[in-house]
RNA sequence: GGUGGGGUUCCCGAGCGGCCAAAGGGGGCAGACUGUAAAUCUGCUGGUUACACCUUCGAUGGUUCGAAUCCAUCUCCCACCA
C-alpha cells in the first residue's frame, strides 16, 4: 500500500498522509510545481530543492514532441535526464486534448494531434501515452483522459465522460515498469450524477490514486468546489486523491478541507515570468508597478525564502521591467516557495488539529 | 565656406493640402493568467467644464475656405565637398 493516511482532521474533511513512490516518500497535503517541458520554468532542481520541493511535474505530450522518446531514453528516463532524483508525477496528455482543441480529432481510441510546434500529425491516446510515461518512468503515471470543456450541456458531458472511461480502462491495462503509481482521473464536467458515476467507476477500476480533473476550465469556484464535494466522498480513504490543475492559495485550502491530498498548477511560475508575486497577507503584488520603484523593502515581508530576504521590491521591479531573466527567476522561486510553503503550512495545522483555524486566515479571505 | 538631406506627440519613426490629435514600433501605465501552444496576451497612453472644444508636428511670418503637409526668413542637426 503506497499510501498511508496519518492524521484526520475534526472539524473537516482535511487529511494529511504519505505518499510512497519509486524515488521517495511524499508528505500530503502537497503542492506539485509545474515542469511540463522537464523543467519548472526559471528554476533549477537545486532551487526546487531548496524551496522543498518534493514531486514535480512533466508532460507527455511536449515531452513525447520534444525531445522525444529515443533522448529520454537513451538517458535512462527523466529523473536522469533533467537530474531531478526526487518524485515526478507526468500528466498523460488529456489536458493538451482540451487546450490544443483546435489541432486535434478525437478517435476512438485516442486523439489525432497536429503538432503545435511544426503542424506533424501523430497520434496519441491510453496506449501510447502510457507507453510513453513508462518510457519517462515516472513515479506517478496518470491515465489518459478527456478534459471536457467548460461549459458542457449534461449530454456533451456525459458524451465526454464515456470516452474517458473507455480510455482509462485502457489505461489500466497498459503494463508500466515496476514501482510506478498510476492514477484514474473523474470527469463529469458540473454534473453531479456524472461526477458521482464517474468516480464510482473509475474506483472500481482500482487504480493508486484517484484524480479530479475537468475542473479550472474556467467553471466559477463554487462550482469547481462542488465538483469536490461530490466526488471525494465517492473515493477511497486509503488512496491519494490529487485536485488537477488547482489553483489559487484559497481553493487549495478549501479543497484540502474538503479531502483533498495534491495539488499542482502553472500558477505560481507563470504568474511570476510575467510579474505578479504571491503575498503571505493574500493576493497578489504586480511586481512591475511603478509605485515600487523606490521601494528598498523585501517582495513579502512575511516572507523568508532567498528571494525575499535579499532583494528589494525595487531591484525586482527593475529586473522585471527591463526583462532580465534573474527577475523571473528569483519571482519564481518566491512564488513556489509560497505554494509550497502554503502547503507545508497546511500539513501542519491538520497535525495539530488547528486547520479550521488556519483556514479562516484573513490570507485566504479572496 | 559650398552642396544635399533633415528637425513630427516621452523616444524612434510614418505622414507630405482637408478623411490627422496624427500609422507603426518602443517606453510608460493598468489588467488578465488555474493538469503551461504563455519570459505571453489585452486595454489605455496631448488637455479639458469630454458624442464638443482647446493646444500640438523646430521658430516666426505668409499663401489658402482649410497647412504637420505649400512659400519666405531664421534657427539647429546630419552627410559629402573645400
Amino acid at each position: 500500500m503506497s499510501f498511508r493516511l496519518l492524521k484526520k482532521s475534526s472539524g473537516c474533511a482535511a487529511r494529511r498522509g504519505e505518499l510512497t513512490t519509486a524515488h521517495g516518500k511524499i508528505q500530503t497535503p502537497v503542492f506539485m510545481p509545474v515542469g511540463t517541458r522537464g523543467t519548472v520554468k526559471a528554476l533549477a532542481p537545486r532551487e526546487l530543492e531548496e524551496v522543498g520541493a518534493q514531486i514535480i511535474l512533466g508532460n507527455t505530450y511536449h515531452l513525447f514532441l520534444r525531445p522525444g522518446l529515443e533522448i529520454i531514453g537513451e538517458a535512462g528516463g527523466l529523473h536522469q535526464f533533467i537530474s531531478w532524483p526526487h518524485p515526478i508525477l507526468t500528466d498523460s496528455g488529456g489536458f493538451q486534448v482540451f487546450s490544443l482543441a483546435g489541432l486535434r480529432k478525437i478517435e476512438r481510441d485516442g486523439v489525432r494531434f497536429a503538432s503545435h510546434i511544426d503542424g506533424t500529425r501523430f497520434f496519441l491516446g491510453p496506449r501510447e501515452s502510457m507507453h510513453i510515461q513508462r518510457t519517462l518512468n515516472s513515479d506517478i503515471v496518470m491515465a489518459f483522459d478527456e478534459c471536457t470543456p467548460y461549459p458542457a450541456t449534461r449530454e456533451q458531458a456525459s458524451k465526454s465522460l464515456e470516452i474517458t472511461l473507455r480510455w482509462e480502462d485502457m489505461s489500466r491495462n497498459e503494463p508500466l515498469n515496476p514501482g510506478q503509481l498510476r492514477f484514474g482521473i473523474v470527469q463529469g464536467s458540473t454534473f453531479q450524477d456524472l461526477r458521482e458515476h464517474a468516480a464510482r467507476e473509475i474506483v472500481a477500476m482500482d487504480f493508486d490514486g484517484y484524480a479530479i480533473g475537468g475542473v479550472s476550465v474556467g467553471e466559477p469556484e463554487e462550482e469547481m468546489l462542488r465538483c469536490v464535494e461530490w466526488t471525494a466522498p465517492v473515493l477511497p480513504e486509503d488512496k491519494p486523491r490529487y485536485l488537477m490543475g488547482m489553483g489559487t492559495p484559497r481553493q487549495i485550502v478549501e479543497a484540502v478541507a474538503r479531502g483533498v491530498d495534491m495539488f499542482d498548477c502553472v500558477m505560481p511560475t507563470r504568474l511570476a515570468r510575467h510579474g505578479s508575486a504571491f503575498l503571505h497577507a493574500g493576493g497578489v503584488l504586480p511586481v512591475k508597478a511603478g509605485r515600487y520603484a523606490h521601494d528598498a523593502g523585501p517582495l513579502d515581508p512575511d516572507c523568508d525564502c532567498y528571494c525575499c530576504r535579499n532583494f528589494s521590491r525595487a531591484y525586482l521591479r527593475h529586473l522585471m521591467n527591463v526583462g532580465e531573466i534573474l527577475g523571473m527567476q528569483l519571482v519564481s522561486l518566491h512564488n513556489v516557495y509560497y505554494f509550497l510553503h502554503l502547503a507545508e503550512r497546511i500539513r501542519m495545522a491538520i497535525e495539530n488539529d488547528t486547520f479550521e483555524e488556519f483556514r479562516a486566515r484573513q490570507e485566504f479571505a479572496r
